[in-house]
DNA sequence: AAAATTACAGTACATTTTGTACAATACCAG
DNA sequence: CTGGTATTGTACAAAATGTACTGTAATTTT
């Protein structure tokens, strides 16, 4: 890619991340955007069409790179991973997310964090699918399911709102402590 | 209240709900509001501040009763129900809470829910404290706490998004058949 | 019932934001 | 060096925001 692209797109990442230090998603302007990187007004516009385009290429940056290794072992049929418990596979997604610049993934992980979480429940629910189905039978798998997803997203949330000091496997045990 | 404010804020409560029903919040805009509530724009002003201050107070207007009463018992020494478990308390709140207008709750138990989540997650908050630091030895206590507050919220964004149709008890059943 | 109060509608206005269009300039890659 | 392209700056139209003010209609008070 070109280099002045790269350029523009990081000045407007690291706008956008002063200003989620600031005030919440909802509350920040296209126009402040524009200000803060310091860019033309259709340079903008050249790049993403709207601020949520925005946050969704930044979603998809982070989490398209942390879920694809995943995705992958399912695909290819990676014996290896398959059999693997769910404890591994999350603690192996939290290393991948630590790895992130885990700059704009704290200030996703406060009161803007809406569509943080939303995505990450949409690509981490295939990990709990079968665990769901099994693991509780007395309650509708819909509920099961919704629960330990959002529950789990919570518990991510949660620590990368303490700066992510924690390590991945004390997370997951916590998680996997509070759930039946 | 005189019967004319009476009159506009319910007519911005439907306009805004009816405008829930097509796009989502943070996409509604005032002027919008005004336009569907079919009232002259300085009134709506004369109401509310700002877009957040009328979602705020049809929060409030939500909780602020259903929660009012938990909290009176617990600051009058109601011993009828101090001694009472938590399955108690959770099934007492849904049944008020579906006593609310649910027209309105449905809707910010969709995509727009965040603030409807946010909420619910200060009020309940109380109620899970003691649990949180009794029932969990092996995780830190904020976790406890957020965890748990957090999956009920879910669940009742869940109950909400499906109508409310199933009954109070089998949702706090549910709930409790999957955390521990 | 009359008077005083209050809420509403409608208009006007200044400011900001948004989205698009276009010409000139600066930059990058081969 | 040169063609292609990203960026800039400007201009413009449309919409949203927030405030102020006047006349009118409704409500409450006396």
């Amino acid at each position: 890619m070109d280099r002045r692209q790269q350029k523009t797109k990081a000045a407007i990442y690291e706008a956008f991340s002063r200003l989620l230090e600031k005030k919440s998603y909802n509350h920040i302007t296209i126009q402040e955007i524009i200000d803060e990187a310091n860019i033309g007004r259709s340079t903008f516009y050249a790049h993403f069409e709207t601020k949520d385009n925005l946050l969704q290429d930044i979603c998809e940056q982070i989490f398209g790179h942390v879920f694809s290794d995943v995705q992958k072992a399912e695909a290819h049929h990676d014996f290896s991973k398959e059999n693997s418990t769910l404890a591994d596979k999350l603690t192996h997604l939290l290393y991948h997310l630590k790895e992130q610049r885990n700059d704009i993934l704290v200030l996703l992980s406060g009161e803007s964090g809406d569509l943080f979480l939303q995505y990450f429940k949409t690509a981490s629910r295939p990990l709990f699918t079968e665990y769901a189905a099994s693991a509780s039978p007395s309650v509708p798998e819909d509920f099961a399911l919704n629960h330990y997803v959002s529950s789990f997203a919570e518990a991510v949330k949660w620590w990368a709102g303490g700066g992510m000091r924690i390590s991945p496997e004390k997370v997951v045990a916590y998680y996997l402590a509070l759930i039946k």
